[in-house]
DNA sequence: TATGAATGAGGGTTCATTCAT
DNA sequence: CATGAATGAACCCTCATTCAT
C-alpha cells in the first residue's frame, strides 16, 4: 500500500480535476492548460505536477467519467432487460456527450485517442457497451448485423447535432437531440432487409 | 480569348492544391501551411500568393469538391426516383467524407465553417441535400420526422467510424462503413413508432 | 500588504522595460520584439508575458514617461507664472523627445497612437499642455492665435532637428536644439502682425 | 551620348514614376512596391528593373520633385527681394509637403535618408534653401541666429500639423496650416532677444 | 510541494527582391 | 525587355512544458 500524498496535494489534484472537467465540458479540449490552472486557483506547475502532460489530464478527466458510465452500464445490465438496458445506456451516453463538449471531441477521435487511453488504463467502455449490445442482440432487441463500432459511430453522429445548433434555443436543441436519438434507436431495433430502395 | 495565368503558375497552383488536398485528406485541416509548401516543393510565400489565407486554401479545396457533389445531387434529383436519389447521394457523401479527413472535419464543423463558406461562394449543399430529403419524404421513402440536421448528424456519425478504423484492413473498413451506411438508410426508411422498448 | 509579484519576475519585467526603453529611444519603435528579448537576455515569450502586445510595451514605456511629464506640467502650473511655466514645459518636452526617438515617433503619430493610448490610460498630456498654453495666452505671454495643435507641431518640428544631427558632436546638437527651442519660444511670444513681407 | 533605352521602356519608367509619385504622396512611403506596379499596370519586375531597390524609387520620385523645387528657389532668388523670396519658398515647401505624405516622411527622416540621397545625386536643396536664407538674413528680413537645419525643422513641424488633422474638414486643415506657417514666418522675422521670460 | 515566470518552437502572414518564362 | 510567380526571412503572437524560487 503506497504512501498517501500530502493532504493539500490531494486537495489540489481534486480541485484541478474538478475545474478541468467543467472547462473541458464547456469549452472543449483545446482550452489552454493555463486557463484551467487559473480557474482552479493554482499555478500551472501544479497542474503539470499532477498531470505531467495535457493528455494525461484528458485521461484523468475522461477516464474518470468513463468509469462512472461503465458502472452505470453494469448496473443496467443487472437490473434491466437486455433491450431497455442497451437503449437506456445508449441514450445516456448521448446525453452525456451532448452536455460535455470535451467528451464528445474525445469520442469522435479529435485530437485525443480516448479508446487506447482507456485500454491502457484497464478500462473497458468497449466491453461495457459491447456486452449490453451483444445481450440486446441475443434477445432480439437490436438487429444482429451491427457492432460496437457502428453503435459508437451513431452515437457520435447524434452528438454532432448539438454542436451545430448553438445560439438558438437550448430546449429545442435538447428536444431535437432526443428525437434523433429515438430515431436512431428505431433504426437499431428494426429487422428490415437493407437493399437501397 | 481570356488571359490565361502563366503556365508555371498554373502548375504550381495545381500542385499546391493537389498536395494540400492529399495532406488535408490524410492528416486533417490542422497541418501547417509550411508543411504543404514543403511537400509541394515551393516556398511558403507561393502558397500564400495563391491562397492568401489558410481558410481560402480550405475553401479552394473543399468547395471545389462540394461543387461536384452538389452537381451529382442535382443529377440524381433529375434522373432517379426520390428515394434512391436521396439514399444514393447520402451514401456518396459518406464515402467521400470517409476518404477525406479534412472534408469530414469541415462537415463536422471543426475549425472551419464550411457551411457559411459555401454560402458565400454561392454553393448550397444544404439546399441540395435538403431538396433530396424533402422529396424523398414526400414520396414516402424517408420517415417524415427527420430533418436536414438529423441527416447531417447521421452522416457525421458514419464518418467517425472510419476515423476509428485503426489502419488494419482498409477493405474491411470500407465494407464496414458501407454496411453502417446501409443500416442508417434502413433507419431513415423505417416508418415505425419510436417508443424506447 | 499587497501581493508582490515574484522578485525574479519583477527583475525581468524591469529589465525588459529598461532595455526596451533604451532600444526604442535609440532605434525607434520599429525594432522587433525579438531583438528586445535578445538584448534583455530573455525569451520572446517572457516579453509577451509581461506585455502581451507590442503596443502594450509601447504603452508601458511611453505612458510611464508621459505621466512624469504631466506631473511636471502640473507642478510648473502651480509654482510658476503662466508664461515661464508654459515655456519651460515646452522646452522640457523637446529635450525629452530629442533624447528619445521612440517618444518622438509616438508624439509625431507614426505607427502608434499615443494620444488615444494616453486617453485610455486616463492620462491627459493634451490637457496638461493645453492648460498651460491657455493660461500663458491669458497672461499675454503667448500670442493668442496659436492653438494646441500648433504647439505640438512646433515641438515635433524641433524634434526632427535632432534626427538629422548626423552624429558628429552631441553637445553641439544639444546646443543647437536649445537654440531652436528658444527661437520657437520667441515666435510664440511675439505679438506682431503676420503679413508675409 | 548614351544610347537611348527603348521607347516602351521609357514609357514604362515614366508611368511607374508617375504612379509611384501619386501613391507615395497619398499613402506614404510604406506602400508595397507590388501596389505601385499594380496601379501602374506593369509587373513588379518592371519596377525593379528601372529601380532596383525601393530606395532608388524613392530617390527618383523625391529627387525629381526636389529638383523642381530647387529650380523654383533659384527663380525666386532672381526675381524677388531676399525676404519675400525666402518666405515664399518656405511656404511653398510646406504646402508641397502637406500635399505629399511621402515627401513629408522623407523630409522628417522617417525610413529614408533623403538628405544624403540628394547629396549623392548632386542635388542641393540645402544649397538652394540655404542661399535664400542667407540672403534674407543679410537683408535683415530673417533673424541671423537661425540656420538651415532650424528652418527645415520648423518646416517639418508645420507638416506634422496636417498629419494629425485627418478626418475632419480639409479646408479648415489647410487654413490652419497656412496660419501656422504665418506664425512661424513671424518668428523667423522677429529680431527680439530670446531669454525665456 | 506549490508557484508562476521563463522558455522557445511553431503558427500564419507580408513583402522586397530575384529569376524563369 | 516585360512579366509576375517564387522566394524565404522576418514579424508578432500562443502555449505546453520546465525549473528556479
Amino acid at each position: 500500500m503506497a504512501k498517501q500524498p500530502r493532504a493539500d496535494a490531494r486537495r489540489n489534484r481534486a480541485r484541478v480535476l474538478e475545474v478541468a472537467a467543467e472547462v473541458f465540458a464547456t469549452d472543449g479540449l483545446s482550452v489552454p492548460v493555463h486557463e484551467i490552472a487559473r480557474r482552479a486557483g493554482v499555478g500551472t506547475g501544479t497542474v503539470s505536477r499532477h498531470f505531467p502532460t495535457k493528455q494525461e489530464l484528458f485521461a484523468a478527466i475522461l477516464l474518470q467519467r468513463l468509469e462512472q458510465l461503465i458502472a452505470e452500464a453494469e448496473l443496467l445490465a443487472e437490473e434491466q432487460e437486455p433491450g431497455p438496458a442497451f437503449f437506456t445506456f445508449f441514450a445516456t451516453l448521448i446525453r452525456e456527450g451532448a452536455a460535455n463538449r470535451g467528451l464528445a471531441e474525445a469520442l469522435a477521435g479529435g485530437g485525443y485517442d480516448l479508446e487506447s487511453a482507456a485500454e491502457t488504463a484497464g478500462l473497458d467502455l468497449t466491453g461495457g457497451l459491447s456486452a449490453l449490445l451483444t445481450r440486446a442482440q441475443e434477445a432480439g432487441s437490436v438487429r444482429p448485423d451491427v457492432d460496437y463500432a457502428d453503435v459508437k459511430a451513431l452515437m457520435n453522429g447524434c452528438l454532432t447535432r448539438t454542436g451545430a445548433g448553438t445560439g438558438t434555443d437550448p430546449e429545442a436543441d435538447a428536444a431535437a437531440l432526443d428525437h434523433l436519438t429515438a430515431v436512431v434507436c428505431d433504426g437499431l431495433r428494426s429487422r428490415a432487409g437493407s437493399a437501397i430502395d
